[in-house]
Formats: C-alpha cells, structure tokens, sequence
DNA sequence: CTATGTGTTGAG
DNA sequence: TCAACACATAGG
C-alpha cells in the first residue's frame, strides 16, 4: 500500500498545501488556507526551510475542526466532551471526517454547535435528522460515526419518520415495527412552557396570520431587525410529532410580530376557533426544538371537532413530491394509505 | 505487521 | 477545548 501520503507537506513549500477534495462551499469555515501553516510543533520557520530535505515527518494539519492527521494518510476525527476526547474513528477522506465531527457535534452540543458544513442544510429536510439525532444516545451516535453507518441508519430513519395520521398520532403498523425515533435516550423530551395565548378572531380568520404578543416573541423568539427583514421559519412540533413550519416576521406597519405562511393550515386542521388556546413550548435538551399545541376555550367540548366530511379531495399531507428513487415510491404509496385510513378513523371516533 | 486511537502535552 | 505528537496495542 502506498504509505507515499507523507510527502504533502513538502511538495508546495509555504503556500498552501494540496487541496485534497474540493470541499468547495464552506459556509460557516473561513479558508485560512493562505498562511498560518506553520507545519506544526516544531518551529519550522518555512521561509528558510526550502531545503525540505529533510522530509519532515510532521502530518498535515486539516483545515476542518474536529480533524486530525492519521499517520498512514488517512483522517481521525474527534470532539471533546468534559476534559475528554471522543474518537470518532478515521476516515477516508478528509472532508468525511469533517462530516463526522459536525454530526457528532450537533448531537452532542445541540443545533448552535460550531461544524464545518451542517448549516448547509438549513431549512431543508434538517428537521428529520435533528429529530433522529437526539433519538439516539451519544454512544449511539459514535458507534454509527465509528462504523460509518451513520448515513445507512439515518435514511432508516427517514422512512419511518412520515408515518403519521391526520391528527399526528403515530401510526403503528400490526407488526409493530416501528415507534418512529423510540431511542434510548428519551430523556431529553422534556420541554418548557413559553407562553400561551387566546387567539382571536382575526388570528383564525381571513388575515392568515397569528400576532405573537410582543412580549413573549421577543423574549423567546428574537429576530434581528434588519437580518431578517423576511422572517424565517420556524419549526413546531405538534403533540403527534407532526412538524408546522411557520414563517416567523415582524410587521413593521402594525409593530408586531406574526406567524404568517403555514398559520392557516394549522388554523384549518386543529379547527381552532375564536377564544381557542394555543400553546408555545420549547426542548429544555441541546437541541431547540419547538413544540405547539392548542385546546379548546374553556374546557367546553373535550373532543376536538372536524371540519365536515372532506374525505375525497382532501389534502392529507403534503407529500413533498421529491422524485425520489423508484423503491420510494412504494413506501410513499404505502405511507399515504396508511393515512387515509387513520383520517377515516379518526372521523369515526369523532361521531 | 499495520492502523487505530489513547496518553499526553501545551497552546488558546 | 483543542490539535500535535508519540507510541502502545487492537486487530487482521
């Protein structure tokens, strides 16, 4: 096997080293790549070095955070967590180690960690991940990291994620497979209280929008005026586990806060009605999830009402339309079914 | 035998 | 907390 991986610090001098894969956008990272390169420990002022004869036996340094040089040319990575290092095995490649780090970052120092690419996501299908991720315990996690079987179990996770009814409850099918993310570590469920408020009319009505009293969203929803003049959204799980997104602004021509695009849809299915309470909570565990839910006026009907019979020509649930492999297609098929029925039954109880 | 990942240190 | 470095030893 060729040990030759070595060489890399000493074929371009000072500037640079070689690129090993492209890495191309890196969000969050800054590219330092330009200096401080100084090998490493040992004072090898570079300038004068050109002899390079020597052929330093110094690793290269990787340009990720998290990522340590392996002597046969490979990538370890690694976090620390009280006073202690936690290996999360050796890679590859560079940029996989990287991948390894963030990964183990976010699960162990929630969404706000430092990473090298995870932000890139964004807003995209990160809810399902974060929500796989803080179902696992943290050895569980490493293990994955370790074995790089990380990716396999996620998309395992994914599959069993969409399988909810109409009202959210989890969909258990007669094998009893699955419980969706049933980790270990349930601990972190617990959330806090944040605030509630008695939406009115004009919150269930024609304007599509809640008015966040200002006090409650400023203190746990803040926003930076001018960053994000075009709000963003926010993410809501509800009692079943299904995820709202709202879009998340300020008004400026009526000083407040509102929770615009998706608000009507929650309106619609929880068939919230004038004097309805709705309820904000929030993860007290390292990741920041938010939770809503709502109850009637004062305690007046337990059951929760449905809007008239729509069983044909109902919008279930938004399937994404992701032209996803054939394969998924079936379990798309299987998932909607899955729903129908459980929309069916859940009017019968209503009755 | 090799590659992994721990022991350990010093910088930040 | 973090990465650099040395090297014991896990593993094939």
């Amino acid at each position: 096997m060729d040990t030759s991986c070595i060489d890399e610090s000493t074929t371009s001098d000072s500037v640079s080293m070689t690129p090993i894969s492209v890495a191309s956008t890196l969000p969050v990272t800054k590219s330092p790549e330009s200096l401080c390169r100084v090998g490493s420990g040992t004072s090898v002022i570079i300038d004068a070095e050109v002899g390079v004869e020597a052929e330093s036996r110094k690793l290269p340094s990787s340009r990720f955070k998290g990522v340590v040089p392996q002597p046969n040319g490979r990538w370890g990575a690694q976090i620390y967590e009280k006073h202690q290092r936690v290996w999360l095995g050796t890679f590859n490649e560079e940029e996989e180690a990287a991948r390894a780090y963030d990964i183990a970052a976010q699960r162990f120092r929630g969404r706000d960690a430092v990473t090298n690419f995870k932000p890139l996501s964004e807003s995209e299908e990160d809810d399902v991940e974060t929500a796989f991720l803080n179902s696992r315990s943290k050895a569980e996690i490493v293990d994955m990291l370790r074995k790089h079987t990380y990716s396999d179990e996620l998309e395992q996770g994914r599959k069993n994620y969409g399988l909810l009814d109409g009202s959210g409850r989890r969909f258990t099918n007669k094998d009893g497979v699955f419980s969706s993310f049933g980790g270990s570590d349930r601990a972190a469920k617990a959330r806090e209280q944040l605030f509630e408020k008695a939406v009115t009319p004009s919150d269930v009505g024609k304007l599509n929008r809640l008015v966040i009293p200002k006090q409650h969203a400023e203190k746990n929803f803040p926003l930076q005026s001018g960053n994000n003049s075009k709000g963003l959204l926010l993410n809501f799980e509800d009692l079943g586990g299904k995820v709202w997104r709202f879009r998340y602004s300020y008004w400026n021509s009526s000083q407040s806060y509102v929770l615009t695009k998706g608000w009507s849809r929650f309106v619609k299915e929880k068939n919230l009605k004038a004097g309805d309470i709705v309820s904000f909570q929030r993860s007290t565990g390292p990741d920041n999830q938010l939770y809503i839910d709502w109850k009637p006026r004062n305690g007046s009907n337990i059951t929760q009402p449905i809007p008239m019979v729509r069983l044909f020509g109902v919008n279930i649930f938004e399937v994404p339309s992701n032209e996803s492999c054939s394969s998924g297609k079936r379990i798309r098929e299987m998932e909607l079914l899955a729903l129908e029925c459980s929309k069916k039954q859940r009017v019968i109880d209503a009755l």
